[in-house]
DNA sequence: AAGGTTGGTCAGAGTGTCTGACCAGAATGA
DNA sequence: TCATTCTGGTCAGACACTCTGACCAACCTT
């Protein structure tokens, strides 16, 4: 008997298409020689258009900064980013997106449009839309540290 | 600057409202003297009215068998649950939700309530209960393991 | 009854996350 | 100015989670 997702708490509501479109990217991402793992990704997508700090993304993802330095070591070593020195704080560096993080974004970007086109098929483009900016409002609210870019 | 989440990608759309009610949750629930992790609460959440086995557990989560196993132990020794013998097959043992457990199901359930009626506040109780009906839908989709309780 | 399949455990490795301690540069204010 | 406090980041160590591989016992099929 498969479950009713009518009554279902709204957390596994959240959770199942969240995973679902995860494992969908991460997945094609690897075949196409850009591995990056589930953590990894959550912070690379927080990463500004010019840099963030360190602290900002441990804000942002609700890590520690010791957690958020460990991942974007690998994202280093991976080629996805660089630490720039922080023109204006000696202490700061800025990690900021190489042109393969770049590429990574791209291809990334494409993947989850062509799973949001499926879902949109699926619901009808309205009701995606419509769930979209519901999402965004309640984002705005669930949101604890919105990240400076 | 704050994000645009308007313009954000929809898997952090889901993500962030799915943790910030798994955050709120969880932080009541060990208040409330029922301490459970993230892992072991989505473990927890799958399990059946009558108790379901370890191999339907690591299908609905997504998780293998050995990891399932890890947890239910750690939910075991916390009291929330036992592993009864399945009279139906003497080699399976079916994981079943003691008293102390059903408190805190019920406590749980009350908290996720509390936060979804913030939800309602904040977003209209019909934009909720429409963006519940969509989620609903795409869950149904995108749910690889439906599990059979 | 033999052979394959399935539910579960044991053992070991790798990854992710945390707390605590620490350092150097920045900001504050007497 | 310079002592104090605050902040960005790293290092070290511990714990939590998840996986792969190997295995056993019970089930199912023929």
């Amino acid at each position: 008997m498969p479950p009713d997702y009518d009554v279902m708490n709204t957390g596994l509501l959240l959770y199942l298409p969240y995973r679902y479109l995860e494992e969908r990217v991460l997945e094609a991402l690897r075949e196409q020689g850009y591995p990056i793992t589930a953590s990894q990704a959550r912070v690379f997508q927080r990463i500004g258009p010019h840099g963030s700090r360190l602290v900002d993304l441990a804000a942002a993802t609700s890590l520690t900064k010791q957690s958020v330095g460990f991942l974007v070591d690998q994202l280093e070593t991976a080629g996805y980013v660089t630490r720039e020195p922080d023109a204006r704080d000696a202490r700061a560096r800025l990690v900021t997106i190489t042109p393969t993080g770049r590429t990574l974004v791209e291809e990334g970007a494409r993947i989850g449009a062509e799973v949001e086109r499926e879902w949109a098929d699926l619901l009808g483009a309205d009701d995606l839309a419509q769930m979209r900016r519901t999402l965004a409002r309640l984002s705005e609210h669930t949101d604890r540290h919105p990240d400076r870019a």
